[in-house]
DNA sequence: AATAAATGTACAATATATTGAACGTTAAGC
DNA sequence: GCTTAACGTTCAATATATTGTACATTTATT
């Protein structure tokens, strides 16, 4: 019934700096937080949490915040991840489409 | 009552490279999806949806597994991140804390 | 080709995020 | 220094994500 779940220092941090970089954003662009939290169709509420790092709000919606504020995920602009998108259709094909367990890691012991 | 949500383009190209980065580095590693559902302390459902480029989970649970198969968020180390982190936080020290809508933008209107 | 495991996908039950309201606090601009 | 709008934060109600199960399909290996 709990859910509770745990995360790695290297997400908190990712989750805190997309959050400041999210209030950075929307601060250097002169917007209060609820003006943008209307025009990403969220509460204030949500918002918040959201700058706060919070790892609780989905994905989606955090994705479109960022991008409303000039935030770019993955640092490259819409051109570049639709080439990004292509290679990985490509490199998915090349791998097995289903993983057996057996496989032992490449570095086997000795 | 109902939520109904849109995404800008980019921030569904995204998701979708997220989670394709995410099934590359899942299969890479030679990692069944149960495996790493496990080992991230969530259902294979979720997981499957993470790699779908699902724009409902949540952005911690998306980034802890990213992070369980090598996907770099930011694309930089955790020794970087905390700089980031740290720079981010004098970054906002120098910004207004509360915006005033009155601001009309660096752009004036001449 | 046979086979067993991995994957794709749907679904009802349940846990949780989202929301709007509320209210105290802070700070921008006069 | 006043004023008042923005911000921080909590909370109950509600919408939605998550989960476990289940089953069909695909696929790696013998």
């Amino acid at each position: 019934m709990a859910r509770k779940r745990s995360y790695s220092r290297v997400t908190r941090q990712a989750l805190s700096i997309l959050g400041k970089l999210i209030r950075v954003g929307r601060t250097e662009r002169g917007m209060t937080a609820q003006e943008l939290a209307d025009r990403a169709g969220i509460s204030r509420t949500t918002l918040y949490n959201i700058e706060k790092g919070a790892p609780g709000p989905e994905v989606g919606v955090v994705f479109e915040v960022a991008t409303l504020v000039g935030v770019r995920l993955f640092q490259v602009d819409d051109r570049t991840l639709q080439m990004h998108n292509a290679r990985l259709d490509e490199k998915l094909t090349l791998l097995p489409q289903s993983v057996r367990p057996a496989r032992r890691e490449v570095d086997d012991e000795f």
